[in-house]
DNA sequence: GGCCCGTAAGAAAACGTTTACGTGACCCTG
DNA sequence: CAGGGTCACGTAAACGTTTTCTTACGGGCC
């Protein structure tokens, strides 16, 4: 009665069509005659039992699961769920499955989740990790040979395989259309440095464009990523001698949760203070005001580390040239966040 | 030189240890003798290796993978997301892989979807789906005694098991929140209904509610889910001879691209249109106006989800007992998007 | 002291594949 | 027609586990 019906074997197909295994084996594997009467037979048998091979029999055997592991610092960020999308796709079109883990932004998660992927035997990661340049966890990847692509990191040194876009350079642009609406002090509000090295390229880059144009950088009002009320922070920012008339923040999501401060505040964005972001998360076009900010490709940059990712781990030869960041270009939504640098001092809200 | 050094087996250890292999397994499995001698040299064997198991052998000897299968309509909406991480932190912590796949609200990806994931023989499923009451698929899944928990659907028949907020109860809620600010017309926007039942639910919460609190239903304003551009949409449903003064939004992403729509079409929100959601997404705390909506507990429905699953994967004789919608409570967060109805009619800027 | 039972550990057979190797059958060439 | 070469297919040995069945070893009990 409560018979569970074991699902087809190649052994089953293979009684079925009257062949060896092997040949069922090839004719899966299209390594088979492609009309020879046996395939044929095959064929039909795989139809009739609806026959798919065991990953795991074949994994075992092949010593590769084609599965991939995809670590990311939190789903909660949109930004990182574009390119989980990306990998995604690309990978099921690959027949590729895709084990995701997500690390809350801490640094000892990271080992752990690598550790853990490695053990189901993924055959390749796409990672995106606090730090990229001196990571002993990256280091030890390299050493155990694990093909790996990186999506948001961009490391400074070459040998590793990347995707991200230009951070430094689009940081440097902000600062410029910043300055183009006649700012002069502008801070920067960033997620803790240690925790992403992707907040630091952006701060090097304002830094850079700040002093280049010569204006004084403000120091950068360091904030935790999921942050969502930062009303206080805010306050304390603005109400110095010279406060800042602009901010440019290092997150779309720290971004918004400015916009919320602002508006707490008593503060109208961009009339009393200028606000830009980075990431492009698809919700801040549906805002109004609308956040100006930096887009990235979030999809197409996961399918594109998946792209990466499969020549990495088929191992051409040319897989050496692949190991270093690939650049994909981003792109300066003006939205309507930013306006010209307000004269006087603000007027705050006394803090309820 | 470029010797890749395969990583030991359990035969390796079993060897260093001088035992067998099946001793070896035992202690890895926790089934040895904890103090004999044997164990001792196993354990340290292991150490000295840094052996673990493959899990590829170890699930093709079990028929079992430690793998669950994720199926979500989409990341876009980080309301997916949140359930996502649930499950994922409650699956890693149970030593269970995660393979993640997406259908962007395709039906028919939704079985391909399925079919790759069991393919990778995954131990059970947690799906959320576009219909869960007659679906050939859970049908299907039914039948081959797959273990599987659903997410956010509410199927109305019993025997699914299923982690979801009551969508009926919540939409009479918002229904009556809007009554007793004076609201009489009182609109529904909502993805189409043959992609999501829950969406039909929260209307048929609506339908309810108005009906039994005296007032005419209007017909529905029926939007594609992934719309951010509502703009004509609301200025149709607006330029009526008796236009709503509130719109029930069937999620928040779809209240966010109603509200920029308000805004381009010089309303202002809640003064000349009230605007509830659905879904509680972070971002919607942060925005000015903060929106008023009903917060589910996602990422508690993700762990809950994989809870149940693992209850019913372990196969229990109570098993039978856990297949029937779970109902976690949700909260009507009363932000700043509703306020008392509007008295004439609302002006609307002519569109460009 | 003989008997039985419980416990510890080994031997070996699976699990479902892939693939190196072998064996005919066939065709082509000289 | 002999010889070699190619091709289609079969045989069987892996891959890394778990697990059933044995065997061996000590005690405890009468």
């Amino acid at each position: 009665m409560s018979s569970v019906k074991t699902p087809p074997t190649i052994r089953t197909v293979a009684a079925r069509a009257e062949v060896s295994v092997a040949t069922v084996s090839r004719v899966v594997n299209g390594l088979a005659p492609p009309h020879s009467p046996a395939t044929q037979r095959v064929r039909e048998a795989i139809k009739e039992l609806g026959f798919r091979p065991n990953r795991l029999g074949r994994g075992l055997k092949t010593a590769r699961s084609s599965t991939i592991g995809l670590v990311i610092p939190s789903l909660a960020n949109p930004v990182f769920a574009g390119s989980v999308q990306g990998v995604q796709a690309a990978a099921r079109a690959a027949g590729y499955g895709v084990l995701l883990t997500a690390t809350n932004y801490d640094k000892g998660e990271e080992a752990g989740a690598v550790e853990t992927l490695l053990s189901h035997y993924v055959d390749g990661l796409v990672l995106t990790v606090a730090k990229s340049d001196d990571s002993e966890l990256l280091d030890e990847l390299d050493e155990r040979q694990v093909p790996y692509v990186l999506v948001y990191n961009q490391p400074s040194v070459r040998h590793r395989a990347a995707v991200t876009v230009d951070n430094v350079a689009a940081a440097r642009e902000v600062v410029e259309l910043l300055k183009s609406y006649g700012h002069h002090r502008i801070g920067m509000v960033a997620g803790q440095f240690c925790d992403s090295d992707r907040a630091r390229l952006r701060w090097l880059g304002y830094d850079d464009a700040m002093l280049r144009a010569g204006l004084e950088p403000d120091p950068v009002i360091e904030v935790a990523f999921e942050a969502t009320d930062l009303t206080q922070e805010i306050r304390d920012a603005l109400t110095v001698p010279e406060p800042p008339t602009a901010l440019f923040c290092s997150t779309d999501l720290i971004a918004v949760a400015v916009m919320g401060a602002a508006t707490r505040l008593g503060l109208e964005v961009p009339r009393d203070l200028s606000v830009v972001g980075f990431d492009g998360i698809a919700m801040t076009a549906a805002l109004r005001p609308q956040l100006t900010t930096i887009v990235q490709p979030t999809e197409t940059m996961g399918r594109e580390a998946f792209a990466l990712l499969a020549k990495l781990m088929t191992g051409g030869e040319e897989a050496e040239s692949l190991r270093a960041p690939t650049l994909l270009s981003h792109n300066l939504r003006r939205g309507e966040t930013v306006g010209p640098a307000r004269a006087g001092k603000p007027k705050l809200l006394p803090s309820v």
